[in-house]
RNA sequence: GAGCCGGUAGCUCAGUCGGUAGAGCACGAGACUUUUAAUCUUGGGGUCGAGGGUUCGAGUCCCUCCCGGCUCACCA
């Protein structure tokens, strides 16, 4: 597609509205022809492993970055910041290690040693399990560490400004504290020279001439000097948001909405600091099946590992493009619609690049993926119908409607049917309830039992049906749909199934026989 | 207290530029048949949360209110 500014900015999906508030804001902040590469940033916490909202913060931002480079041909950087200086604040949970770790409480995690004991730091671990993260998906960025920055001086102009505006940026800070903080707040957060640990003091000399703050240890009484620069002391979050956006001149930052007012408060301190926040996006969060909010530690909602058991990625990228702005429902019961989704789109996608199709933003532009003629919920529904425990099972049906499709030709096909099986086996079958067979019923599976030992290996479907059916008329049953709702119900455990001869033929008879001398051997209740 | 999002069929939701209210599931009826359905056809079901405004015309735009959910007010 040729570059034609005016006609993405009518493009009715949210990355080209975004992509023209960059736009926008460049041209009126005069940065348009100043700078090269207009700079995209995603952050992270210090003790937050990668998750699912990390994987759709990223795929959000991207989609912005590229329909801005569609719409304005400039060229862009994603930069992916690790806050990796900030203080550890308590043990996490999910660690080894934890008393090591609690020794070390208040210090950067780079200062900290790593307690899987793999890399040099607690945050060069985290960094690399971010990094592993990012990399398995694909996606394009360029890794940032917060401490590396500070240490090599890319914030030193931009610290001794804000030393030198400390008082201006403290009247933006202080109204929003509560009265105790409002005390003691400083936006410089010292090392301590003795301790390591990542100090929260009030400053009692800040002295930008000289790079120096002077503050007192409240355990020790001593008072100490420490260079505003060069890493030795960093910025309070808040004001470190703002330092990193006037200092590296960010462009575009998307966040979640518990963090409206921190990009309040940061665009603030990023005025006073002289520099033009940049474009904001403020997407909601997400909540679990019941409407309760997601949180790590209760567990509930859905990990990224879990989508990913089921369903490829690019039908998570199909959720994460839908309506950012509301809150959505994270959990079991949308990976089939999104699945769906997405693969509808993709053949609208493959038909025409609609830049208003988000499969256009998933793949960037334009997709030949053979994807599947194939439905996700058809796939499920036949993984429950056959009792599906393998994917060559449901392999052997797809072949019967469509010949010529094959894992190898369809691996979009191949993925959501191992997705499927994984489905059926995790949710479905343990619902499935195996009743035992009545006395007439189970002397009509002791005949079945025996048919089937007789039966030629390589019976096939018509013939195994027949025998079935022949065996149904030999026993006193009301009607033969009761033979077959006995068949269901006891051996597969629910309450239809596919026509039986042609589950055997796919099944074996081998399995088959096994499925009927496990129902023969059950005891209990029989159905009434 | 401040802010964000939502309220449309029994359920989950879609509804584009303001132009006669939609889908899936569920439910009802029918067709097909060696029991079945990865089959086909079809039906019912709506105060679009409430009120006001703009308009020839509002689910849609504006204002007010009600209800629900969430977030922030300590830290990041």
């Amino acid at each position: 597609m040729t570059a034609d500014p005016d006609a993405f900015r009518s493009v009715r999906a949210w990355p080209f509205e975004e992509a023209a508030k960059v736009a926008d804001r460049l041209a009126k902040s005069g940065k348009e022809e100043a700078q090269g590469d207009v700079l995209f940033e995603t952050g992270y916490g210090p003790s937050g492993l990668p998750h699912i909202g990390t994987f759709g913060e990223v795929a959000r931002t991207t989609w912005v970055r590229r329909a801005f480079e569609r719409m304005t041909g400039r060229p862009t950087r994603l930069l992916a910041f690790s806050d990796d200086m900030d203080g550890l604040r308590k043990v996490p949970d999910n660690v080894p290690n934890k008393a090591m770790l609690a020794g070390h409480l208040g210090k950067p995690l780079t200062a900290i040693p790593d307690p899987f004991g793999t890399h040099d730091s607690f945050g060069a671990h985290n960094n690399a399990r971010l990094r592993a993260f990012l990399d398995a998906f694909g996606f394009a960025y360029e890794f940032a560490s917060s401490t590396d920055y500070y240490r090599a001086g890319r914030f030193d102009a931009a610290l001794l400004r804000m030393a030198a505006l400390h008082d201006r940026v403290r009247d933006v800070i202080l109204p929003t504290l509560g009265p105790e903080r409002r005390a003691t707040y400083s936006p410089f957060l010292p090392i301590h020279p003795e301790t390591g640990v990542v100090m929260q003091v009030p400053m009692e000399e800040v002295r930008p001439e000289d790079d120096l703050l002077v503050w007192t240890d409240p355990e020790t009484g001593r008072r100490h000097g420490t260079r505003i620069t060069g890493g030795h002391c960093k910025a309070q979050w808040k004001a470190d948001w703002a330092l990193r956006w006037f200092a590296l001149g960010v462009d575009y930052e998307m966040s979640g909405k518990d963090l409206i007012d921190s990009v309040k408060l940061s665009s603030a301190i990023c005025r006073v600091l002289g520099g033009e926040p940049p474009a904001t996006f403020t997407y909601e969060l997400f909540l679990d099946e019941k409407g309760q909010k997601i949180s790590k530690s209760k567990g509930n909602g859905l990990t990224i590992e879990e989508w990913l058991r089921y369903a490829p990625p690019e039908s998570l990228a199909q959720f994460m493009f839908g309506a950012p702005g509301r809150a959505k429902r994270l959990h079991f019961d949308v990976i089939p619609r999104a699945v769906d989704e997405y693969l509808a789109n993709l053949e609208k996608l493959k038909a025409q690049p609609d830049p208003a199709n988000p499969a256009f933003h998933i793949h960037d532009g334009g997709s030949n993926d053979p994807g599947s003629p194939i439905p996700f919920a058809m796939l499920l529904n036949l993984a429950s119908v056959v009792n599906a425990e393998e994917p060559g099972m449901l392999w052997g049906f797809i072949r019967r409607y469509a010949p010529d499709l094959t894992p190898e030709s369809h691996p979009l096909l191949a993925r959501l049917a191992e997705g499927a099986v994984a489905y059926y086996r995790d949710f479905v079958l343990p619902t499935k309830h195996h009743r035992a067979p009545t006395p007439v019923e189970r002397a009509a599976l002791e005949d079945l039992l025996h048919t089937l030992r007789a039966l030629d290996a390589a019976s096939d479907a018509e013939a195994i049906q027949n025998a079935v059916y022949e065996i149904g008329k030999r026993h006193p049953f009301p009607g033969l749909r009761d033979w077959f709702a006995c068949l269901y119900q006891v051996l597969l455990g629910q309450q239809e199934g596919p026509r039986f001869g042609g589950f055997v033929a796919l099944y074996g008879i081998p399995g088959t026989i096994g499925l009927v001398e496990s129902a023969l051997a059950r005891t209990g209740e029989a159905a009434a």
